[in-house]
DNA sequence: TTTATATGTGCATATTTATGCGAATCAGAC
DNA sequence: GTCTGATTCGCATAAATATGCACATATAAA
């Protein structure tokens, strides 16, 4: 029963912006929203998106991380400067000198799921990851992150 | 059995700090490590006081805001001029010229469950408050976020 | 004091969320 | 084409969270 991959991009996209407009009380609302959109999901399909997205639940519901909290990465963007990858499984990110080290932490503190570990050196971090699929995603979400810090 | 304001204050202080250690994976582990602790708690208790904490659940667990998410109203802090209460159910809030109904909304957003509903001018913000206690945990609370903000 | 009102709590449970598993689909090798 | 392995998904259910209710205590008023 998978969809096509562009399918479930294009749901997360749908859910993003369904957020964007304000906070989702509960993952059955979200799915309400998407059935309304013409979208097939479960909500077992809407809890591992909103994990994959990195939502948060605040008081209010869903929403996603603003800049602060949740975005760890945001705030050190600035001193990301290339970021290249070494087969499938190895992100290499040059960063500022001597900030390797507050990168790295930085990409602990997101908590990713598409990595498995990192290493900061001086002005490089080798970043492992467990696929491909999980790197394309990675590159994604370091350029979102570096779009809002 | 409710215990005494002191005690449920200082379990709050205590999450609060639990929480800066590090996010916390599930309810029943901040229970557990409040009984370390000394705190009688359960599960229960627990859930209100993340709520009344405004404690987010991101993918790691339950963690504070930072600045960010989760604290809009830290964002507006430096448009505040002056606080004050009239009687037990309205707080006044002076703001910068023109950013009263800036200030409002980001109240709104928030999602303080103390505050009843509040009004916008030009200068001038009324929050109407459920009772005093509601009022205290308010001009708490917005003391809280300006200190962050 | 007595009475009335409000608040905090735990218990039990309703509601909501996360996940193990098997099936369906896709990508690539051959 | 047929494999093999990886991925996505829904179902069923486990796990986690939120809440209605009753009661104990506190607070206020008389």
């Amino acid at each position: 029963m998978p969809n096509s991959p562009e399918i479930q991009s294009d749901r997360r996209q749908a859910i993003r912006q369904i957020l964007e407009l304000g906070p989702a009380g509960t993952q059955q609302s979200l799915v309400d929203a998407l059935t309304s959109q013409g979208f097939v999901a479960t909500q077992s399909s809407v809890s591992r998106d909103l994990k994959e997205l990195g939502a948060l639940k605040t008081t209010q519901g869903y929403a996603l991380p603003g800049p602060g909290k949740g975005d760890e990465v945001a705030e050190v963007s600035g001193l990301l400067r290339e970021i290249d990858t070494a087969g499938p499984n190895l992100v290499v990110i040059k960063t500022a000198i001597g900030a390797a080290q507050r990168v790295a932490l930085a990409l602990d503190q997101s908590g990713w799921p598409e990595m498995v570990g990192n290493v900061g050196g001086d002005d490089t971090v080798l970043v492992a990851t467990k696929n491909a699929a999980a790197q394309r995603n990675l590159l994604t979400k370091i350029d979102r992150a570096s779009a809002r810090g």
